[in-house]
DNA sequence: CGATATACTTCATCTGTCAATGTATTTCTT
DNA sequence: AAGAAATACATTGACAGATGAAGTATATCG
């Protein structure tokens, strides 16, 4: 994991909600898609990832059931609420704006005497 | 104020520095500069700023000094030094590298059966 | 003379991240 | 069959960065 964590602060609960606007999905698979996205350079840590899905559930973006007793160890799937797919396409919006933002205060800028 | 700060956490100190890689300045300075660059969407708290700059100041990545006592308010000047140059091009870098991570994890993937 | 702008400082609090630890099941290896 | 590794989730305490609030001080403008 070569990114400082503290520079995706604030992001994590933009990640989740984008891989659950695809697919109800559960933290194990949407950590592993994550880690597959980025090509191994990123994963959340794990107290990171449920702390988020708590964070949600509250803020009424997610919803949570069991998945069926099927083989392998049980999951807690997620659904993205009305709410929550309102809160994407905002935060979506943002990280657009912040990009913007970030490159600008990011650079360089030319001496101009005539400035 | 646009956009939430929590999601430009940790990119405070770069945004100081790549100001005081083109010339020494001061925290109002800085502060207006920032205004300015982002058309008036963001500016750090006073908190914020005065923070980074004691961190930075520890870390090594700046010094500090005091203005000529001319007319106004007395101003506190910071230089970057070698360290706090290398610091920049690293964290320019890893900016580079987020933005490129969260364009990935922000976009929704095609259903691809195929794969 | 009072308001506003410039300019810096400190402290208490809040929030998100994460190391550490624990639980439980299944699959792979030897 | 025993042990390791992978799958899967949960909780707790500590830490770091951001910030509201409050304070200090000087200069300018009406």
């Amino acid at each position: 994991m070569s990114i400082s964590a503290d520079i995706l602060r604030g992001h994590t609960d933009t990640i989740i909600l984008t891989q659950l606007m695809e697919k109800d999905s559960y933290g194990y698979e949407i950590n592993k898609n994550v880690q597959k996205r980025t090509q191994g350079q990123y994963e959340f840590k794990e107290a990171t990832l449920y702390t988020a899905f708590k964070r949600m559930e509250k803020s009424g973006w997610i919803t949570a059931y069991w998945g069926e007793d099927g083989p392998g160890a049980r999951r807690r799937y997620y659904a993205i609420t009305q709410a929550g797919k309102d809160e994407w396409k905002r935060r979506n919006e943002e990280w657009r704006e912040t990009r913007e933002l970030l490159d600008a205060l990011l650079t360089m800028e030319e001496n101009n005497e005539s400035d």
